[in-house]
DNA sequence: ATATAAAATTAGATCGGTCTAATTTATTAT
DNA sequence: ATAATAAATTAGACCGATCTAATTTTATAT
């Protein structure tokens, strides 16, 4: 009789497979260390040296000098990690009140918390919630994200309009660039116009005055054409 | 101008403090190496180097060979742990559904993160509550612990009864007996008889049939006479 | 009051995660 | 195709938290 040997990851184990994911969902399949330091905070030699423990605890695979990519159980473990971080913002912004703008750093706490009856218990509790407070997905128990059928807001051609689901932009300042604009998760957005010369766009909001953003703007809101 | 250096506690600090100050509010004063490695798991080499660490952060007070004790500074940090963890537990059984047997150890984990607005919400949240789901109180946002007023059952005289207001005994299966003995908190217990000769406790449940119980379990009982 | 036992500390090592400096490997330009 | 540049790795060190083995300090018993 013997053990598979359970050995569970670390925090930072646990935040490098949560990078590492992200890089491989936007930048292609594998990814470099240079840009893992860069993500992550850290200096390349960390990185390589991280690379080496979790490609012994099967986590992502690792050939010298020629990139890595998450195995099966990493990504397993990565997707995991998103499911508790977005489930923890939405009782974070749902429950507690918080705006949405503030919860990113906490949840990245609390997505540590070891249990797996907690996460699902809380989701239960949540309501199973499908999207965070920023409309990102929410991967189910069984670690399936639903893929977006949203497209960024740039996208779409002068006329046409779109439910505003997601940000492809969290940072605090756009966030609070948002409120201020009173532009909400929800909202249906129609692209008056876009100006030739600058690529700027006037919007019409639902029972709101047409705002006028930039291409920047335009380009980090996401919305399912409607 | 210059800093108060911040200098935030770190997770097995925090621990390390959160079981100073247990022991000192039940052993006393001042506490030894030995002790503090038996409740902390660790050997006392390692004791004595954290308490260096800690004493440089002037997170308690310490005379080598001498015995040691918290500060007020390591005494206020303590507290807001312990607030912390009560909070979570009742967060745990009222609101996801938890048994009161099954929060401890998640509890000691949620305890450290790090955000006093994340606390304070979560307090707003469960309505202020006084006593975590064991009946401990739980210290409010000043770090001031209500002292209470209950007693052990076993204190009482035969013929007196008791409010059920908390537990000495918080281990798993003494929750879990007394779930089986159908005894709640906020129960009224009276005394019907103490066994001269074994010290064995005949109970009175309001609108439950008598039990019988051990002088260890009278022993356990924290209520408030009435 | 001194020997013995118990408790605490020091010395030296390990582990995870990080660093800098030096070196090796891969990529790009001419 | 080779030199120059960029990226990645190795070597060696540090820090926090732990360990074992050896030593010192304090308490206890006769």
């Amino acid at each position: 009789m013997y053990y598979l040997s359970r050995m569970s990851t670390s925090y930072t184990e646990e935040n490098y497979l949560k990078a590492i994911y992200k890089l491989q969902e936007s930048n292609g399949e594998t990814v470099a260390t240079s840009t893992l330091a860069q993500v992550m905070g850290v200096h390349a030699p960390s990185v390589t040296d991280m690379l080496k423990r979790m490609a012994g605890k099967k986590l992502i695979s690792y050939q010298k000098s020629k990139g890595f990519k998450l195995t099966e159980k990493g990504k397993q473990v990565a997707v995991d990690i998103i499911r508790r971080h977005r489930l923890w913002e939405v009782f974070l912004v749902d429950k507690l009140g918080f705006r949405w703008d503030e919860v990113h750093t906490i949840a990245e706490e609390l997505e540590h918390i070891q249990s797996s009856p907690l996460v699902d218990k809380l989701d239960a509790y949540l309501g199973y919630p499908k999207a965070d407070p920023h409309g990102d997905p929410i991967p189910d128990a069984n670690g399936v994200l639903p893929k977006s059928r949203s497209v960024l807001l740039s996208s779409l051609k002068a006329g046409k309009a779109g439910k505003f689901t997601g940000v492809s932009d969290h940072s605090v300042s756009f966030l609070n660039y948002l409120d201020k604009m009173g532009i909400s998760l929800g909202d249906t957005i129609k692209i008056k116009h876009v100006e030739d010369f600058d690529k700027t766009y006037t919007l019409e909001l639902k029972g709101k005055k047409p705002a006028v953003v930039s291409h920047k703007v335009a380009n980090s809101l996401l919305v399912i054409e409607q």
